[in-house]
RNA sequence: GCGCGAGUGGCGGAAUGGCAGACGCGCUGGCUUCAGGUGCCAGUGUCCGUAAGGACGUGGGGGUUCAAGUCCCCCCUCGCGCACCA
């Protein structure tokens, strides 16, 4: 713990040296008040949020309105915390307390996200159980924050691994696997809907077999069950998933970083077919992406969300293909408008379509390079039939890393399929070619290619000596720029690069469709309008974001709540058996079948072997049934914990509805109900895609299932920054810890007498550069702590820890401490008669002007305003000796939210027996929000040549006089004629001249 | 390459289009203390000047305006994100 009174014998200044006066305020008295006063605030329950009913209702006041303020909440690290880690926490404590005086219902706490790798890999190492790892961990953080002084709803904070909490969980994992999207509709519905549905006929499930609907009447039991499992909103789906054996589990692709490693810990990731649990969250896309604009989130962050879903509008061309067209190829593509320049088409490597496509023998003239010349193993002339390319090409871009294929100068390489297709536009017969640059994993992984008009399909056509065929004609000014006249707008022969601007279609007319003359949004919808009249394609939309893999090899996390029946088939564990508990075993290493590149995980529960199977009576008797033995992702548990803080003790449901109600809808200044969500969450911009995109998705089907009352979760996000501290590196590049490196004469860095290198990093363990909460609490007590990082600059910038700096801000509590209370004797030297003026109209706009702050979260500039007061103050102060009542209360309740335990300790001494807590935030009297005379600049030419002193409500024409009588304005004018004076009430006069 | 954000003293940072540098650190001088830290007071953008005072000054260049750190255009640098997305 933080402030013990044991800690004060590390203070000799306090207690040994004689000098140091008895009451003045240093680390020992900041951390025997600090001490005290925690214990109070816990003893008597100060920070608990009461609800409209329930058993956390006790003290609920209906007058006053509700804030909801929210962190992210913490993974328990071992490692304890940083000052870095508090900086949001205490963002959001203070506005929490400021308005708590401000008469709101406010609720704070702070829960733990307890799943996941660290702590399993310390049990893998230990033996010791990651529960019990974990647990301390809590207990470790919980205290360090407590003696921060943080204001949380200790009642309502949760922790994911607790069976009471992910009972939850489970239980909102059958909500979602009870359900399918209903497009129609454009929502989530019950599964059962589905089912009775399709029994009257009223709707048709269409697949890929069945694109009219699947023949419902006819199918059996068992087939029904496999179709209806297919639309479920979590579902079993084989297909390729990112294979991480470094972690020994498989990732969801918002896991994985662009150069195809893990997120965490950096190992590489492979491509495997396996059967995983998915979750539709594409069903999602489109309104995931609209109510975007619904919400007060940082515009970057929503331009990451909507990057990830990547929305891009176009069109689906069908190509027919092969020697007798039997093969059809769909291709999607923005530009529909160009498809008169398609003059070759390319498939992904690995499209399903290949094999079918390609060709037994090369037909005449292939050229060398269509054939795969250039590449090593293809030989000189290239592979000898078009299956061995093909073969040869996979083998190839297989081995080049995602890394290589970008770093590469992004040569196109590729090989002939030997097969044609026709673009149906023209009716040509186009070549059909694999490339690697064109991806499986978006759109439909095959492209129609329009060298003129894409600079992707410029280059290979380029290298492969396709055609280019212009149908959109060029600018002018790109002409000029690219040396060409108006006659090589329709001729690319010599064209340098692809045009890829709109413009006026041209060469794009056949017997149905004319589009020359046409600009390329025109284009655009008569090639659509044409294409969807002939069968030829249709208007579509096209998604980036893929469903999300939910299945985890893992130990710590929550169990699936599903088991198999005999035919394999996935069945809920009925809610009375919730929750699953996650069972002891003995080793909790992830296991890795197979070798080399066929390895294949298999989940660890698989050794809980009394677990793995299950007797259940599930309506038809008592039968055997094998469990699910994969876990959940860690964010399963971070997607809903902000809804069970508002109803942590239900053992009946997720939350009551009328409790979250209250919290999560609100309602705005006229009485109608608000958008709703978290009124303020606060925490890193890391989560932009992973956790916000998954807890707005669960919060959707919840709303779509009627289970919450808002569409979206969190109504206002705030990104708030990062500490950053030097980090020293040595000659071998390794980090050195930053406390042990001393500076040199020469203005270098040396550690251990050798010489390091000075770099700024986020700090944390990794770079060796962390300072603990407890040390700056034993030096300067923990008021100190939070005034400084508040100080230190806007909440959402980085910002450099500077350790010389914290002694400002712990002058100002020193000060303020000196105005209160005798120094020497612990005497008070507040007295009860008026404050000067000048000072009184000091103290109106410093609480004017921190309210403002307070609410729009610029506690550094609050920092700022209140320092300037007490220095005002403490000159008062010195000039009489005394301090005026009247300013130091409300200074003291200025500070209250920033400075909580040297408020309280203030207050109490002032005479009041009872909490700042809740004490009301000081009002402003608009009277004295201005001086009553000020002095303003008088420029001359818009620059400044004297001051003049004036009422504050002076009228205008009287100013201009008094600017113009000035001496100092009559010498900086001269002869010069005045042409204009320029007024601005109380701010300045400008003499144009 | 595309998108977003940011460039202000020695440092962290303030400035609804209206006195640039609030507030703090550091530094300088003084006071207090046997001595030192986390005490107190004053000064502190740069340049010229003993001073009074003057000139210059918010990455660079142009523009709008009586007035620009702030608005507009072009450029430079740094950070972040995305990146062969058809």
């Amino acid at each position: 713990m933080v402030t013990t009174l044991g800690q004060m014998s590390d203070q000799p200044d306090a207690t040994t040296a004689g000098e140091f006066p008895r009451f003045r305020y240093g680390a020992a008295l900041a951390n025997e008040i600090e001490a005290r006063w925690q214990d109070r605030w816990e003893a008597e329950g100060t920070f608990r949020a009461p609800n409209p009913k329930g058993p956390l209702s006790d003290g609920f006041d209906p007058t006053r309105p509700k804030l909801f303020v929210m962190d992210m909440f913490p993974y328990p690290s071992g490692d304890g915390l940083h000052v870095g880690h508090p900086l949001g926490y205490l963002g959001t404590d203070v506005y929490a307390r400021f308005k708590r005086m401000a008469g709101y219902n406010v609720l704070h706490t702070l829960g733990y996200d307890a799943f996941g790798l660290p702590a399993e890999q310390y049990a893998i190492q230990t033996g010791q159980h990651p529960r019990v790892t974990t647990e301390r961990n809590i207990e470790s953080i919980r205290g360090q924050l407590r003696g921060l002084g943080m204001g949380h709803d200790e009642r309502r904070s949760v922790s994911t691994i607790d069976p009471r909490y992910y009972r939850w969980t489970q239980w909102i994992f059958l909500q979602i696997f009870g359900s399918w999207y209903d497009v129609e509709a454009g929502r989530a519905r019950p599964i059962e809907d589905l089912v009775a549905e399709l029994d009257a006929g009223t709707q048709v499930v269409r697949t890929e077999e069945h694109p009219d609907g699947a023949p419902w009447a006819t199918l059996d039991d068992l087939a029904r069950r496999r179709l209806v499992d297919s639309q479920r909103l979590v579902y079993l789906d084989e297909a390729p998933v990112n294979w991480c054996p470094g972690l020994g589990t498989v990732l969801a692709n918002e896991e994985v970083t662009p150069d195809g490693r893990s997120e965490r810990g950096n190992f590489p990731v492979y491509k495997r077919p396996l059967r995983q649990w998915k979750m539709r969250i594409t069903a999602y896309s489109e309104r995931l992406l609209a109510d975007l604009d619904l919400i007060d989130w940082p515009e970057r962050v929503k331009t990451l969300q909507r990057n990830w879903i990547g929305r891009s509008e176009g069109a689906r061309i069908h190509f027919r293909a092969g020697p007798d067209l039997a093969v059809g190829i769909d291709v999607f593509t923005t530009r529909p408008d160009t498809l008169f320049g398609a003059t070759y088409m390319v498939l992904a490597p690995e499209h399903p379509l290949v094999d079918e496509l390609t060709g037994d023998r090369w037909p005449e003239g292939v050229p060398a390079s269509w054939r795969g010349a250039g590449i090593a193993a293809a030989g000189e002339e290239g592979w000898a039939t078009p299956g061995d390319a093909v073969a040869g090409y996979r083998r190839y871009a297989g081995s080049r890393s995602d890394v290589e294929r970008q770093v590469e100068t992004r040569t196109k390489t590729g090989v002939f399929t030997g097969a044609s297709a026709v673009n149906p536009a023209t009716g040509k017969r186009i070549p059909v070619f694999i490339a690697d640059y064109v991806l499986m994993g978006y759109g439909t992984g095959a492209i129609m290619a329009v060298p003129a008009h894409d600079h992707r399909d410029f280059e290979f056509a380029r290298t492969f000596g396709l055609p280019i065929v212009p149908v959109v004609a060029p600018s002018e000014g790109w002409l000029t720029e690219h040396d060409l006249d108006e006659g090589d707008a329709g001729d690319a022969s010599r064209w340098t690069e692809a045009w890829t601007g709109s413009g006026l279609a041209i060469a794009s007319a056949n017997e149905g469709v004319a589009l020359d003359g046409l600009g390329t949004d025109d284009a655009k919808a008569g090639i659509t309008t044409w294409l969807e009249q002939v069968g030829a394609g249709e208007g579509t939309t096209s998604w980036k974001l893929r469903d999300w893999l939910f299945s985890r090899q893992r130990y710590w996390g929550e169990p699936f709540p599903i088991v198999f029946d005999e035919h394999d088939l996935p069945v809920a564990v009925p809610e009375s058996e919730l929750p699953v508990l996650l069972p002891e075993i003995d080793d909790y290493a992830p296991i890795v079948k197979g070798d080399g590149d066929e390895t294949v995980p298999e989940p660890p529960l698989g050794r809980a072997e009394a677990w793995r199977e299950v007797e259940l009576d599930l309506g038809d008797g008592p039968r055997t049934y094998r469990r699910e033995l994969n876990t959940m992702p860690n964010w399963a548990g971070s997607c809903w914990y902000y809804l069970r803080y508002l109803d942590p003790t239900n053992e009946d449901a997720l939350v009551d509805p009328e409790v979250e109600r209250y919290w999560m809808q609100g309602a705005n200044p006229d009485g109608t109900p608000a958008f709703g969500g978290v009124d303020l969450y606060v925490g890193g911009v890391e989560h932009a895609v992973l956790h916000l995109l998954y807890a707005r998705f669960w919060h959707k089907v919840l709303f779509d299932l009627g289970h919450v009352s808002t569409p979206e979760p969190f109504r206002r996000l705030y990104n708030q920054g990062y500490i950053l501290a030097a980090a020293y590196t040595d000659e071998r590049g390794v980090y050195v810890p930053a406390v042990e490196v001393v500076p040199d004469e020469a203005g270098g860095f040396t550690y251990q007498g050798r010489p390091v290198r000075p770099e700024a990093g986020k700090m944390g363990k990794s770079l060796k550069n962390s300072v603990s909460p407890q040390e700056v609490c034993s030096q300067y007590g923990a008021d100190t702590l939070r005034l400084y990082e508040m100080a230190m600059g806007p909440l959402d910038a980085d910002r450099p820890w500077n350790a010389r700096d914290i002694v400002g801000v712990h002058r100002l509590l020193q000060r303020l401490w000196r105005n209160v209370v005798e120094e020497e004797t612990g005497e008070l030297r507040v007295d009860d008669a008026p404050a000067g003026d000048g000072l009184r109209r000091t103290l109106h706009r410093t609480i004017a002007g921190v309210a403002a702050d307070y609410d729009a979260l610029r506690f550094n500039t609050a920092v700022a305003k209140l320092t300037e007061l007490n220095n005002v103050l403490t000159k008062e102060v010195g000039a009489t000796g005394r301090t005026p009542r009247e300013v130091a209360e409300p200074l003291v309740l200025l500070l209250a939210p920033l400075a909580p335990h040297i408020a309280e300790e203030l207050w109490s001494r002032l005479g009041h027996t009872d909490t700042v807590v809740w004490q009301p935030f000081p009002e402003a009297d608009p009277d004295l929000l201005v001086a009553e005379t000020v002095e303003i600049p008088v420029q001359v030419g818009g620059k400044v040549r004297a001051r003049i002193q004036i009422p504050a409500d002076a009228d205008p024409a009287a100013v201009e006089a008094l600017a113009l009588a000035d001496d100092k304005v009559v010498a900086a004018l001269g002869d010069t004629p005045v042409q204009r004076v320029v007024v601005v009430p109380g701010r300045l006069v400008n003499i144009v001249t």
